[in-house]
DNA sequence: TGAAGATTCGGGTTGTGTTCGGTAGAACGG
DNA sequence: CCGTTCTACCGAACACAACCCGAATCTTCA
């Protein structure tokens, strides 16, 4: 793994590290901050977001509890590599799935989002599909194809005028395009022209 | 793959490449300017263009951020693009996005999906959050962390317990989990350990 | 309960990246 | 020969991330 950290980040980083090989436990933060020439308050800010940046971890209001994830002068340094993958570790709600580490298994990316050449991705405009759970400023992921079955949500271009997504039927020989927001209809084009249908959904926090 | 670059561009490329090599981060866009014998200004310029042809990678506004994903120097061009990417063809609900097929970005997965070693992926069971338009049996992203924000939305071990999905306030010093579902009340837990921050969800269809 | 330590609040400063609005020369086609 | 397009170049100002801190809480634990 490669970090980006900046040039105090690695500072900080290196003293807890020594300080732990030296004395088998973490130093308090003012000690850090005796060490490195500056506040308590400035080294709880650098652990902050070395934690972030997931190079160590904390127990949050106990003293003494910084521990070193990543080395930032150990070799492994050359910056991965290919299909990105992301371990899955089971799933959530009720149980301890996170403690079951033995049999995580590794998922490359592909397998979760739908990717090739007949692929691409549009970002969501709009409370149309709310109902369905995409949301404003969601990333849709869709396959290009000119039809679909009914129920699919497509993309579709509309009476030669406008995008939507919508969801498709096909009903007494006419089209419907129900959006999933109860306070707006659907629509019955007389021209629709299919580009492509639903087959993902990706959305990112913060 | 061959990078059409001019000769300024490789000398700056190189530059980067070297420094990184030398000291394990990125030079500023002065040190390079300086090593180069121009304006950091022009620098800017190139690695602008760099970035474009896709010879480098950086994160806009972060100091020492440019990294390098083709060497000048090196024969045997692997595409270090095995990242898988998408085509991203602007945003749907009004006007025709998808026939302005001229400037369709392509994104690297990586960008819509946060990845690395400290993300892991877990797949939700329930309607707990379903008011956060997340859904049974979607996938949620989580960044390995142990401290969370206010109106983040965390992973965590409640009282020895049960793992769940939750919203996270610290209140009055006691920590009160949110779920976003109005049939579902709010737990106050005793102990409560937090394992990981959500950065993103994922949905399949079909 | 008191002391040690972690954390928050609400500021401040500095280092870098970025934008704006230009100049100059080289290459090219009409 | 002129206009166009391309690369390379730059100063000044701005924007924002990184870094910094004192004082006042809050938490833990002996």
């Amino acid at each position: 793994m490669f970090l980006m950290l900046t040039e105090k980040q690695i500072r900080v980083l290196r003293f807890f590290r020594d300080y732990r090989q030296a004395h088998g436990i973490s130093p308090t933060l003012e000690e850090a901050a005796e060490a490195l020439g500056c506040s308590k308050i400035t080294i709880f800010e650098h652990v902050k977001n070395l934690e972030e940046k997931g190079a160590v971890r904390r127990d949050p209001m106990k003293a003494r509890s910084v521990a070193i994830l990543y080395d930032p002068d150990s070799e492994s340094h050359e910056p991965p590599d290919m299909i990105p993958e992301l371990p899955i570790a089971g799933t959530i709600a009720a149980g301890r799935p996170i403690e079951a580490v033995e049999h995580i298994e590794r998922v490359p990316l592909t397998d979760l989002v739908p990717t090739g050449d007949d692929f691409y991705v549009l970002r969501v405009s709009g409370k149309s599909m709310i109902e369905d759970h995409i949301d404003d400023g969601d990333f849709v992921v869709i396959k290009r194809q000119s039809t679909a079955r009914n129920g699919e949500v497509v993309v579709a271009i509309v009476d030669d005028e406008e995008a939507t997504l919508k969801r498709y039927y096909l009903e007494n020989g006419r089209v419907r395009l129900q959006p999933a927001n109860s306070s707006l209809e659907p629509t019955f084009p007389d021209r629709i022209e299919i580009r492509g249908v639903l087959k993902g959904v990706i959305r990112q926090f913060r």
